[in-house]
DNA sequence: TTGAAAGCGATACCAT
DNA sequence: ATGGTATCGCTTTCAA
């Protein structure tokens, strides 16, 4: 029996101050109902869109409610609906420049439907099994995953219902709804570009051979190039950094490689090759060296660069990722689907393209 | 009365299985108490750190959750206890580069203080109060904020007992605690520097006139100069973006102002400016002119400008803001305190300081 | 050491 | 339209 808790409209609240003296912070639907001198369900109906309120009490509530500055517990409600309004937002290294763009915009999105964002910024991929941990223990409503994430794993989200969305991933064997920027086009265009503007000798810098998206990107590349009748270029690996990017144009001059034409698997790892180029090789870019990105970030727009790249449509591609997701929240059965945007080419001053 | 939620270790679980036939997600405490043949309670002592649990019946335990793969819920945990182990971290423009390094370091320093980022990311700062709406609903043990707070903000911080740190802000009126990198000390370095090495005519480049940090560099510089005993430079307005601390330099350049030193109140507003130097107005760098920055963003570092700039010491000021939380959301009544931090001067190539 | 029972603060389903 | 009451899944006394 729970009568000690029973709402008794004519009783003071004495009783109840008296049960949590100090440590009770924050004021409850009970309070506001004793104030407004309505029951407590009343108040939970007045913040329950399309509930029947009469229009005097709902007046009453509201104002005895911003009165006390009420909001309700956002625990005790999900407790009891199943519904936390959180969605986990998994992001492996925020430090690659990309990220900071599609966070940002997937949180003002995502607030823009009423739902949280709680942040997993992994340091290394390997946190991810501890992340997942946490992840069910709040019990998100969804996840966005901008990391990578075995099949197991995956399997989990399957067994739990919590929707999820890969972004910028994808799963091969396992499928999983996932919104992407299409690689090999935008390779296509990069490559078919210098091609035609004369260049014949490329060289390639990766990322890490277990990066899904750098691999994609790299035999997007690769591809192309043979399609063009080219031998196959050095490839040199990076792990998307800018210091990365310089050392591997270093290793690859170093290696006696010659080449006309630098692809790199991302915008950062090309400025890094730029600046090998320029600083390190004291080449000229591109008369002497053509240098080409993927992802579009905003330093590579910016003079000292003007990097040709294919910009990633980041906008759609958040809007795809949160709009998914919420079709599987909503939905839980609604089966895996990709989502595959194209790049938008940006000529700038890296490399002299000839379409 | 609750009896038909009432624990019965002989009886089958169909009986609850069948309560919530599909909507039930997520093996819960019970659960596992039957697969391990004991109480609820048992359940969760075992996880509850310093509880008295037999061995063997812990080791049961354990077993039966890792086999069900529960994890304790943290909404009900949260209830109870009047913790959420949530922090809301509130960034005022993610697209300043200087914060998706902040924020990656918050992340991690808080969840390994086994606290979640609940996070808040603002188109613009009048967003704020719905912000803290959500922050009062999800019951945050406590926020981080870089972002503006009025007065009455903070107010309603002390008001609800929850912890508030700001981080890179500072409120004259309302005292409360904060972590800061040093301007004054910081824009000292760099004007003597600048006026060692023979530099006399300055402009500055600041941020909005509401921004405090940006204020506070700016006086800081000012002050220096007139210490100097040189006249007040021009000063041009940016909203720390890259294309509006270009936009700055020519606008300076098209008042007629003539300088040969400029300092920018951040690094990024200071690239855009060095770039506006070399290839809107044909100038060299620092021949010319001398650009200095502020923060130490990863970019200014590139080869493609190698600014000169003070390094604020992130590492050491997020952890400063952690613990200052922390410390605060254990104990309430801990009064207002502010860190402050020196920031370390990187000479680069964009300014020749003599010390 | 263990189990029963009382809440935490909300929503949902009933009766009125 | 409104009020009572049973949960949601957990932590916490309190007995045994």
């Amino acid at each position: 029996m729970r009568s000690g808790r029973t709402f008794v409209s004519d009783g003071t609240d004495g009783k109840r101050r008296a049960e949590r003296p100090r440590g009770g912070r924050g004021v409850t639907s009970y309070d506001v109902a004793v104030k407004a001198g309505v029951s407590q369900s009343a108040v939970s109906r007045c913040f329950k869109p399309g509930a029947s309120v009469a229009p005097a009490t709902r007046k009453r509530i509201l104002a005895a409610a911003r009165e006390l500055g009420y909001s309700a517990n956002a625990m005790a409600r999900g407790l009891i609906t199943r519904r936390s309004n959180l969605v986990g937002v998994i992001i492996s290294n925020l430090t690659n420049l990309y990220y900071p763009e599609v966070l940002a915009d997937l949180s003002q999105r995502l607030s823009a439907r009423d739902m949280r964002v709680l942040l997993f910024a992994l340091r290394n991929e390997s946190d991810i099994d501890h992340v997942l941990g946490q992840i069910w223990g709040y019990q998100v409503d969804g996840v966005i995953a901008a990391a990578r994430l075995s099949a197991d794993q995956l399997a989990q989200f399957e067994r739990r219902g919590v929707a999820i969305v890969l972004y910028n991933r994808v799963h091969e064997t396992a499928p999983a709804a996932s919104v992407t920027c299409e690689f090999a086009g935008g390779e296509q265009l990069l490559v078919d570009g210098l091609v035609n503007a004369g260049r014949r000798r490329f060289a390639v810098i990766g990322g890490p051979t277990d990066s899904t998206v750098g691999e994609a990107r790299v035999r997007g590349a690769l591809a192309r190039i043979a399609a063009a009748g080219l031998a196959p270029p050095p490839i040199a690996r990076g792990d998307f950094s800018y210091v990365s990017g310089r050392r591997a144009f270093n290793d690859l001059r170093g290696a006696g490689a010659s080449f006309d034409a630098v692809i790199a698997a991302n915008d950062v790892m090309a400025l890094g090759a730029m600046d090998g180029a320029r600083s390190d090789a004291g080449l000229q870019v591109p008369r002497d060296v053509a240098v080409v990105g993927f992802d579009g970030v905003a330093p590579a727009m910016w003079a000292a660069y003007q990097l040709t790249t294919v910009r990633q449509p980041v906008g759609r591609m958040t809007q795809a990722a949160v709009d998914m997701l919420m079709e599987r929240i909503d939905n839980p059965d609604l089966g895996p689907e990709r989502r595959v945007f194209s790049g938008e080419l940006i000529i700038g001053a890296s490399a002299d393209l000839v379409l």
